[in-house]
Formats: C-alpha cells, sequence, structure tokens
DNA sequence: ACATAGTACTTAAAAGTTGAACTATGTCAA
DNA sequence: TTGACATAGTTCAACTTTTAAGTACTATGT
C-alpha cells in the first residue's frame, strides 16, 4: 500500500478507541441486562422489534437480514430458533415462491412488550443519560451521517 | 417494573437507532476489510494491538480479556489459535504460578505491522472523516464520558 | 418452450463462543 | 503448619455463527 494515509493524530485516536470501547461495552450491558430480566439475547430482541414495526408485523428473510446486518443462513437460524419459542412464525410469500416471510405471533408480541420499558431504562442509562442535553443535536447528527454514509458506501 | 421510565422521543430515539447502526456496520465493514487484506479478524487484531504497546509486549491473560471484554475461555481460545498461527506464544508468569504472559512474536509484531496501514485507512474512511474537524472536540469528550462511565459502572 | 442465469432460502459441517466445572497455585488467619 | 477460601487459567459440552453447498423457484434470452 502506498503510504498516503497519516497515522491517527491524538484526538482521532481518542475517538477511535473511546468508540469502540463504547460499543463494545453498551452492546455488553445490554445483553446482560435483556438476557437476565427476559431471557432473550440483543439477536432475540432485534428480530422481535423489527417485525413488531413492520407493516403486518412480518418482513421477507432478506430484508429481515440486511437490516439486522446478519448473514441469511444466521437468521435462519435466529428464525428456527425464535419459531420454536413461540414467538415468531414463518409464512410463504404468496407472490414469490421462493420467499419466505417471518412473522411476529401474539406471543412473541407480547414478550417485546414486556420487554420494551426495561430496554429503554437500559438504553437510557447506558447511554442517552450519558449525553448532556445540549449535546444532543450534534451528537445525532454525526451518529446519522455516519449511518447513512455507511449505508450509501454498502449500497453504491 | 414500575412506569417511570419515559419512552424515548423523537431526538433520543434517533440517536439510539444511529448508534445501533453505527457500531454494526463499522464493525462489519472494518472486519471485512481486515480479513481480506490481511486473514486476521478483529479480534485477533485487537489482541496484537493490545500486546504491541504494552510493555515487552506481553500481558497477563486475564488483563487482556478484561481490556478486550472478553470472557476468560474466550480469550484461552484465541490465544491457542494466535499461537498455532505462531503470532503469539505463552510464557509462564515468573512471580505467581497461576499465571501466563500472553507474548507477542516477531512475526506476530510484523502482521500487524503490515496490517495497520490498511486499518488505519479502514477507520478513517469508515469513521473519522465522517466527522468534521470542528466536531471532534465535542464528539472525543462525548465518547470518552460514555466509555469512562460505563467502565466505572462495570466495576463499582 | 427451453436452456441459462440469478434469487431466496435452507442445510450441514467447521469454527468460534459461552458458562460451568476443574486444576493448580496463592493468601491468610488460627 | 494447616485448612479454608480466592485467583489464574484451562477444559469440556452445549450452543451459535460462518462457510460452502444444495434446493427450489423466477427471470431472461433465443
Amino acid at each position: 500500500m502506498k503510504d498516503d494515509t497519516p497515522w491517527l493524530d491524538e484526538q482521532e485516536n481518542r475517538i477511535w478507541r473511546a468508540f469502540l470501547q463504547v460499543s463494545g461495552r453498551i452492546n455488553a450491558q445490554l445483553s446482560e441486562s435483556l438476557k437476565t430480566t427476559t431471557g432473550l439475547t440483543m439477536d432475540d430482541y432485534e428480530v422481535l422489534v423489527h417485525l413488531s414495526e413492520s407493516e403486518s408485523h412480518r418482513l421477507r428473510m432478506t430484508e429481515l437480514s440486511h437490516r439486522l446486518l446478519h448473514s441469511q443462513s444466521r437468521l435462519t437460524q435466529r428464525i428456527d430458533r425464535l419459531s420454536k419459542r413461540g414467538y415468531v412464525c414463518r409464512e410463504k410469500c404468496p407472490d414469490d415462491g421462493r420467499g419466505t416471510f417471518a412473522v411476529l405471533t401474539p406471543a412473541g408480541m407480547q414478550v417485546i412488550k414486556d420487554a420494551a420499558p426495561h430496554h429503554v431504562k437500559d438504553v437510557r442509562a447506558a447511554l442517552i443519560d450519558l449525553i448532556e442535553p445540549k449535546e444532543r443535536p450534534l451528537v445525532a447528527d454525526v451518529l446519522e451521517r455516519l449511518a447513512t454514509q455507511a449505508r450509501d458506501r454498502d449500497l453504491g
């Protein structure tokens, strides 16, 4: 590689290290808390959230795997487990014989309703409450820009 | 649970969603890139980085597992694999018969030296370059506060 | 209509992670 | 000293994720 990339300076390095640390630790804290209060993993919870927010409480497998940033086979197996527990089920897609919908069941809806308040409390404690209100607009802007640019790169 | 936790408002929700998205996506991008350019996973790389920055290129297993937020058994097995590849080795701790050091080998040092410029370029592209210079001081502050508070909670 | 290529999802085996039990050593008070 | 308890690290079985095929359907070109 050509050496046209400067090393990270002090401030850049602080940002990168802290980012790594924070994303690891928030994930660990929320996972831990979700597991003990509801028996769900973070991955389980995110599946249920995405379904609960979708039209007819259903999403195509591929669409869901993209949203979760999971491989298709990983999603296949997670849906297997969630449906064994009765929280989701599969339905064939009527328009496309290859397709399958993951569908939230009433039991799944109930589980996520029960879990949500705990989870919100944890998100506040781990993230939101630690950002001063006056800092929030900038933080939201920066994070959304990062999310958008990253997504654009994936697609483009 | 008592219903004393308000739901996330619009701005809080944007922050949380974007954070989730960004941390997932940056991790995916960097992993992908590291793997194709150097054959290392992110976890491998982080082990080597921590060792390379430590006194005598070595760290106690437990200390390293804390820094990486990995379980001890996960670290044991990662060090097994890295030492099979010749990038690290184990040395008994002379002061404490129970203890083991993970030690970076010259081959491991070389690997990380080769990997670093690619990785830095990726970190810039995925994170640093997307934050305006004038935003960086605040972003650094917020992230470090999040990292610190989270760590304090783990310990206390 | 048929071959070809592409898409959606699943399966199976290998690789990695978790969590509890286990080994070995260290610490400390009686 | 000894016994009780704590700490450092590994091992093992169960589980999850990855990787590489495999199956079944759709789209496209002739």
